[in-house]
RNA sequence: GGGGAUAUACCAGAGCGGCCAAAUGGGGCAGACUGUAAAUCUGCUGGUGAAUGCCUACGGUGGUUCGAAUCCAUCUGUCCCCA
């Protein structure tokens, strides 16, 4: 299959510049996606872009990703309402660091001719000076064409420095830039990342157009659809923030659990963006799952293939076998038998005994006694414990002001449960 | 440069001297029902406390008043109109 039939089945593909198939089926072509190192990680928001790369090498083509080090020096106007803060160029460099090590894990960097690379657009932009890009880049393109772009009408209302401006600019040399050294023909990503990437072909064509026959294109895009929910709320975000692909920021139990509840009607676009299972199983899985809805055999499918590819599958095994357990009504039992990695991947909490020492009653114990991670604060707790939400040990306690001598399982951990979805094991010394 | 409007909790937005920790909607959290789903219904949603309460909060500062989110002065931010 092609890795446009690849996408469309997929419902990956927005828009692309015609001609993209013809050159596709021609030769094996080089295409790339940016990346801002807005943060020291990849979150699942950017899963999607990765998965376009990572079909497009399997298609047998060369992805490059491209660190935007010099890019998120500027700020991407796109989706943003109001000019953005600078970054410092340490967090850049930092952020930059654990981008790259993450792409590698998805991406095959020794396949021979189609090798995947990763970029750091830093590296041409650092010597460039202000009047040379004036005169290489800035030359190419007018203002009218500039301001017609959407990510820049919205901001006229409310402002947009010359410097998010400029963005465009920059981007659009990247491609321009990759194109003469690294014989890129096609930039991809997000459909917000449209305007910012005909940018980049419209560069090219004037720069280039006129020494090549001038009909054919040479450079081309191509954008997927953002992933929504079906609910309408911004798909990748937990109740905790954005989930991220590292594991000190996301664990991967929470990461798995993240995947496993996803709704019914969002399942069926997930996998097919998320996984690389095949069409036919796909259906198979599909069917399996409209027969036996409470078994939920999609989320489970997505949760494996996805925490998989990002963890390994030791951690994956492990984590599923901790879901299993602490939704289980054994879980008590369970943990007493847990071997040692096991019980590495459970959302263990250590309760330091200063903390301890101040807790009079669960309530304490699980607010403050827990560094806020329960609840932040106590009236919070409180009214939990009040709303029949809280469990120790997997039975539920009611009464705010229950003194902290539970039973503790292997002698030093306590099973709290908030709520049907989040277990916490609190470990004391 | 001149004139006008506006600033309220996570967001939107009412309140315009005491009944205001502040209506309403959204969002979030929880309970019930379920499948660790969705929909629906119910409760909660500044902190602390068992609670009357106390503390902190309606852009900043200062004032008027027994009493201010509400009135006055001033500063700051934002928006609109004229030049």
């Amino acid at each position: 299959m092609n890795f446009i039939e690849e996408l469309r089945w997929r419902g990956m593909l927005q828009d692309m510049i015609p001609g993209l198939e013809d050159q596709l089926a021609k030769e094996m072509t080089v295409a790339y996606i940016g990346f801002d190192p807005t943060a020291p990680s990849l979150h699942i928001g950017n899963l999607a872009a990765i998965m376009l790369l990572k079909h497009f090498q399997l298609c047998g083509h060369k992805p490059i990703a491209l660190v935007g080090g010099a890019t998120g020096m500027i700020g991407d106007p796109s989706g943003k309402a109001a000019e953005r803060e600078f970054l410092s160029e340490d967090t850049l460099r930092a952020n930059q660091i654990g981008i790259q090590k993450q792409l590698e894990k998805f991406l095959e960097f020794h396949s021979g001719a189609n090798s995947a690379e990763v970029v750091n657009n830093y590296d041409w932009f650092k010597e460039f000076s202000f009047l040379g890009f004036l005169r290489e880049a800035g030359k190419f393109l007018t203002v009218n064409y500039m301001m017609s772009k959407d990510s820049v009408k919205k901001r006229l209302e409310t402002g947009i420095s010359f410097t998010e401006f400029s963005y465009q600019l920059l981007q659009g040399y990247d491609f321009y830039h990759l194109y003469k050294n690294k014989n890129v023909r096609l930039q991809m990503g997000g459909s917000d990342q449209w305007g910012n990437i005909t940018t980049g072909t419209e560069i090219i064509r004037r720069k280039e157009g006129h020494d090549e026959d001038s009909t054919e294109r040479s450079a081309f895009a191509l954008t997927t659809p953002l992933v929504t929910k079906a609910d309408g709320t911004k798909f990748g975000k937990s109740e905790s923030g954005n989930v991220w692909l590292d594991a000190d920021n996301t664990s991967p139990y929470a990461f798995y659990q993240f995947w496993l509840n996803a709704a019914d009607a969002d399942v069926p676009r997930l996998i097919r963006v998320f996984t690389l299972y095949t069409k036919e199983q796909i259906e198979a899985l599909e069917k399996e799952h409209a027969e036996a809805p409470h078994l939920r055999i999609l989320q489970k499918a997505i949760a494996e293939e996805v925490t998989t590819r990002v963890h390994g599958a030791d951690v994956c095994a492990l984590v599923i076998e901790a879901s299993t357990l602490l939704f289980s009504k054994d879980a008590v039992e369970l943990i007493a038998g847990a071997s040692d990695a096991l019980l590495a991947q459970l959302p263990i909490h250590e309760v330091s005994g200063e903390l301890l020492s101040e807790c009079k009653n669960l309530t304490d114990l699980i607010s403050v006694g827990t560094d806020n991670l329960i609840f932040p604060s106590k009236g919070e707790a409180r009214k939990a414990i009040q709303n029949n939400a809280i469990s120790i040990n997997k039975v539920k306690v009611t009464d705010p002001n229950a003194a902290l001598n539970f039973d503790r399982i292997r002698g030093k951990y306590v099973l709290v449960g908030n709520g049907k979805q989040k277990n916490y094991i609190l470990s004391f010394k």
